[in-house]
DNA sequence: GTCTATAAGTGGATAGAC
DNA sequence: GTCTATCCACTTATAGAC
C-alpha cells in the first residue's frame, strides 16, 4: 500500500494517471455535480495537485466530458453484454428485463459510473455537456431498443427505474435505510434483493 | 403590462416581491442547478438588484430550500387533490395511476415546480439541503401510498416514470424532438398525448 | 511528469445611502 | 423597499521551475 502522508505524487506514466484522475473525478462529480465541484477536490482525491489536474484534461469542461464518455461506454459494454450472454438469451422478454435491472445495480455498487451519468443528465442547458449527456443517452435508448428487443415502452420503463435509482443515489437516501422505516420499504423495493450493494460507501481502493 | 426597461424596480409590497423572487429562482434553479446558478441570475430574472435577492432570504441556501419547500407543497396539493376528486376515486388503481401520471406531466407545464425538484434530488450530498430533499421526497411517497391506497411496489413505479420525465427536462430532449427520430420516439412514449405541453418553453407571465 | 506561485475572474454577502 | 459600492473568499487556468 501506498503511504497517505506522502507531500509529492510518485512518478507514474501520464496514461496510469489519467485513469486515476478520472476515478477520482467521478467519484468527486458524483457526489457534488459539475458545478459544485472543484478541480481542487479532484485533485486532492487523486492525491496530486490541482493545475496538474486541468493540465491534463485541458479544462474542467473537458475533463467532465471524458468522464462522461467514458461512463457511457461502461454502461453500452455492460449492457450489450449482458444482452449478448446465452442465458440471457433464453429468457423471455420480462426476464431480460430483471436481469437487465440486477446488471444495472450491479454497476452501482462496482465504480463510480452511474453518478456521474445522473449528474450530467441535469446539465442539459449547457451547451457542450449537454450535447453529449442527450446523445449519450439516447444511445443506450436505442442499444436497449434495439439489440434488447424490446419494445419502446419497456425501454421507457427500464430507464424509468434507472432514473429511480440514480435520484435515489445522488439523494443520498441510502442514509436514511437505518433510521426511517418509510425510506427502507421505498429502497428495498427499488433495489430489490441487491440493495445491500448501496448500503455501505465503498471506499475506492487503487 | 410593465416597462421592460426601467432601471429600477417598482416598490410593491414584501410578501409579492418574494413571490416574484421565487418564481424567477424557480426557474434559473432549474435550469442550472443549485451550484450552476447565481444570485445574480436570479436577480435580473425577477428584475431587482442581487444584493436585494440575498437579503430578502439570508443567502442563497435559504432561498434555495424556500423553493424546495413550496415546490413540494404544491406538489402535495396537486396530488392530494386529484386523489380526492370523486372521478378519480371511482376508477380502479390503473386507472388512478394513469389520471396522476397526466397530472404530473401537467404540472410540468404550468410552473416551475419541477425542474427545482429534480435538481434538488441531486444535492444530497449538502447537509443542510439534502436533508430537506430526502424529506420531501419521502412525502411525496408516502402520500401516494396512504392516500392513493397503491403498493409500495406502485408506488415505485409512479416515482419511477416522474424520474425519467425529469431527466428527460433537465436533459432538455425536447430540444431534440424536431430534428431527431429516437428523441421523437422516446418523448413519445414518457409523456403521452400530453407531449405538447413540453414542446415550447411558456414564457412565465406575471 | 509534477509542482509552486500567481494571475484573473467570479460570486455571495455586507454596509450604508436613498 | 431597493439600490450602489465594495469586500473577501474561492476557483480556474497559466507560467515556469524542477
Amino acid at each position: 500500500m501506498s503511504s497517505v502522508s506522502e507531500t509529492k505524487a510518485e512518478r507514474i506514466p501520464a496514461a496510469q494517471r489519467r485513469e486515476q484522475i478520472l476515478d477520482a473525478a467521478a467519484a468527486v462529480f458524483g457526489e457534488r455535480g459539475y458545478a459544485g465541484a472543484t478541480t481542487d477536490q479532484v485533485a486532492q482525491a487523486a492525491g496530486i495537485s490541482q493545475p496538474y489536474v486541468v493540465r491534463m484534461f485541458g479544462s474542467k469542461e473537458k475533463l467532465f466530458c471524458e468522464l462522461l464518455l467514458r461512463a457511457r461506454q461502461r454502461l453500452e459494454e455492460r449492457l450489450s453484454a449482458a444482452l449478448a450472454r446465452p442465458e440471457v438469451k433464453a429468457l423471455d422478454k420480462q426476464g431480460r428485463k430483471q436481469f437487465l435491472g440486477r446488471a444495472y445495480v450491479d454497476l452501482v455498487g462496482e465504480a463510480d459510473i452511474v453518478l456521474p451519468l445522473a449528474q450530467g443528465f441535469l446539465l442539459g442547458h449547457d451547451p457542450v455537456i449537454g450535447k453529449y449527456a442527450r446523445e449519450g443517452f439516447l444511445v443506450i435508448y436505442r442499444l436497449l431498443r434495439d439489440e434488447g428487443g424490446f419494445t419502446p415502452e419497456e425501454v421507457r420503463d427500464f430507464l424509468a427505474g434507472g432514473m429511480l435509482i440514480n435520484t435515489l443515489l445522488t439523494l443520498q437516501m441510502t442514509e436514511l435505510y437505518g433510521s426511517d422505516e418509510t425510506a427502507r420499504e421505498l429502497l428495498g423495493c427499488a433495489f430489490g434483493e441487491k440493495i445491500d450493494i448501496v448500503l455501505h460507501d465503498a471506499g475506492t481502493a487503487s
